[in-house]
DNA sequence: GTCCTATTTTAGTGAACACTATATCATAAA
DNA sequence: TTTATGATATAGTGTTCACTAAAATAGGAC
């Protein structure tokens, strides 16, 4: 599958707003969704296997981050998407907050 | 489906390649093509139920066109893709040969 | 009208893939 | 070393969807 299509998917399109901005652990994304910790895995292990994402380990945890680099031709389009719903920024607010 | 989505599938993204700078008969656009008439038809169906192309009547043919104002935001990745492959110059090439 | 071509539509098939559940692996804490 | 937590990998399931084949629709030529 090309990165278009890889890019394309919903649920990825959000993985990919959460961890646009900053790192994010693996289990935080998951927690954004309603699907299995295991489904969210696999979305990053696709990403990360197409270069899309970075992962840094920290102990116990996996932090994700967007490659912006590799994604510069679709960010346009994505911050496009993530405006039009504003789910990247609600997801994004929400998270912050369980930080504190 | 959204846009994005329907953008992103390989095949719709070659037939938008050959109604980017002008119109074409279905029959024309499914001739560059390894599948049934009725699959590229159907392919065309989406594309204008998203208003992704438009169509008009000539007699018995059906010419459709980009609809390069819903794609804009879209333009960049698609030439992007249509040049790495070189497909979209070769067939449109190709194209303009059989029609002297 | 009857043919012929261009196109769409419908029914059915196969494959891709997002998901669940479970097993496995790795790190940290006890 | 055991126990718990974070994460990945694997097996199996269901749905979506691109495709084929065939039927239906429409226009032009005769």
């Amino acid at each position: 599958m090309d990165t278009l299509q890889l890019v394309a998917e919903p649920r990825r399109r959000e993985i990919l707003g959460l961890v646009w901005d900053g790192e994010m652990a693996a289990s935080d994304i998951a927690s954004c969704f309603d699907v299995t910790f295991g489904a969210v895995s696999q979305h990053l292990s696709v990403l990360r296997k197409a270069n899309l994402v970075t992962v840094r380990k920290d102990g116990n945890r996996r932090l994700y981050r967007a490659n912006q680099d590799a994604l510069a031709p679709y960010k346009g389009i994505l911050e496009g998407m993530w405006s039009d719903t504003l789910q990247h920024l609600a997801e994004t607010i929400e998270n912050a907050e369980s930080d504190k």
